[in-house]
DNA sequence: TTCAATCCCTAGGCAATACCTATGAATGTG
DNA sequence: CACATTCATAGGTATTGCCTAGGGATTGAA
């Protein structure tokens, strides 16, 4: 079986003409070097050198396969400068789980400070959504991911909650923002929801389910939809208001729903965001830098916890 | 310290996603490339598999690194390969096609040539004439050959030529060697033609009957002999005329048929002598070897192409 | 929920390999 | 003819490669 260390070996041999200078250069032993020279002519069932008394000479066959050697060991080195660039960032990608409304708070602004810094880098950004997100790294297709959690659920995870982010009711009628709403309130309003795929896993509605229990009623929407964004908008168009997170109606009212405005719950309402990856997993520089960076981030928009 | 088994179990288990399965196509345990990929790991100070539950998956440090890992074995299998077949020029046999006639050119001096330059090889000459050479071309059992062709036939193959030797007219009556001799003589002559196995894939003969067809005659001979040096005794003997390959002639006239001559024909005709093998074939050092002796061999007697 | 199957890891043992030092044999050199 | 240099061999130790056996975790089905 040919090997890496046969050819280094064989090149140190070949450029000194000598088995001595060769292992001197290599820091081995002299028989050390014969031996692996010797080996490596038998697994290629070819002489390579003519041992003559004073040092050896490299036969036509030796004369072939120099080259071809050099080329295999400057193809590993590639390799492993490959690796090795991607442990320090500079190439290769990095794939981050995030759920559909963090985005909202830093998905732009989180890729462009990891390409500031990792000009070469790949960044992916997965996920719909927090549970989705949740499924992947489970499944071990994902390291490391940021979602919004309802409790501190899912053993075999380790949850490392970062910040957290107010439920908000959001109306274009005034009339109905000048305190904040409560339980009951809420089961009689007109409510667009967004997420419909998602609806019994999202942890916004799951906070929002419980503190409707809890206040004995049951939770009607009116409309369904799919992202938070076409929510809004029909918020903005009178047709319906909504629940949902502060930092995102924050970044889309004024965008979507210039006329519409915000109001906490009675009581108010969290969720929460967290770093989430499987416990005792160790942590690639990749994914220990963007959970850095999505921290700053959150944490910047929302409230630490 | 890196080595090619590791990157064999590497790309074993990426193309699996599995070490069990990776194992199993290897021929090892499981735990043997288990180890293999844990130290590749640590030699690379990356992992490159997640573990979980079923299988494992690669990680986007693997990603990167597969191309390059690929590249190395490669590198490596064709560093084998060079060596293999100079092996084969040192220890092994070296097989060149080469019919008939061609070997009255440089059959004896090219084997003298080949065994200077390599004097543990071992040489075969094969074919007594170019369509059986053909035949073992096309079967593979022939690298390469040196044939005369009539035309540039036979698809798969790939045809050069190198030379051509005219075709004449050989008698020891000098009162038919005055001039250039003609379609009509031709077919009024008493002629001798050798090869009578071959008589219709014989590339001289498929040249003479085209041109005797051309002028409106058909081709006829009073005696069929096997092999040329017959037939250019019995023109010696004035027992008949012939025509052949004026290299052949040159050769042996002088030795054979003294008193006979040669004189060209009108119009003149020529027969190919060309180097062929199987088109897309990478040629080994013995047949590239072969190649430019024969050539040179050939070029120095007749004219180059 | 439970159970069996699957898959990876660990542990411990055996064999092969890598490497070392010491020494012998061959070949040029003074 | 000694001497220096260089490679090969011998013998011992440490490391590595590979195996079997068994344990823990995940998965999919009952």
């Amino acid at each position: 079986m040919l090997s890496l260390h046969q050819l280094t070996c064989f090149l140190a041999t070949y450029e000194h003409r000598s088995l001595t200078r060769a292992a001197e250069e290599l820091g081995y032993a002299q028989p050390s070097v014969s031996e692996q020279i010797r080996n490596l002519e038998k697994s290629l069932g070819v002489p390579l050198f003519r041992r003559v008394g004073r040092g050896v000479i490299p036969t036509t066959a030796a004369d072939t396969f120099r080259p071809h050697a050099e080329k295999v060991l400057a193809a590993s080195d590639e390799a492993q400068r490959a690796v090795a660039s991607i442990k320090s960032l500079e190439t290769g990608t990095i794939r981050f789980g995030m759920f559909g409304v963090a985005r909202l708070y830093g998905g732009a602004g989180l890729v462009a400070d990891v390409l500031e810094r990792h000009p070469g880098v790949r960044v992916e950004l997965v996920g719909q959504h927090s549970r989705e997100v949740q499924e992947n790294l489970r499944r071990g297709r994902l390291e490391v991911a940021m979602i919004a959690v309802a409790g501190i659920e899912s053993e075999g995870m380790s949850i490392t909650p970062i910040a957290r982010d107010e439920l908000v009711y959001i109306s274009a009628d005034p009339s109905r923002l000048t305190s904040p709403v409560t339980a009951k309130q809420l089961s009689e309003a007109r409510l667009v929801m967004p997420e419909t795929t998602w609806r019994d896993s999202d942890s916004a509605r799951i906070v929002l389910r419980r503190m409707l229990h809890e206040a004995g009623y049951n939770p009607t929407t009116r409309i369904e939809v799919e992202d938070i964004e076409t929510a809004v908008e029909l918020v903005g168009r009178g047709l319906a208001d909504t629940v949902t997170n502060k930092g995102a109606a924050l970044q889309l009212l004024p965008r979507l729903a210039p006329n519409a405005g915000w109001v906490s719950l009675r009581p108010r309402l969290y969720d929460t965001m967290a770093i989430v990856h499987r416990t005792g997993a160790t942590l690639s520089p990749a994914a220990q830098l963007m959970i850095e960076l999505a921290t700053q981030r959150i944490q910047a928009i929302l409230e630490p916890v």
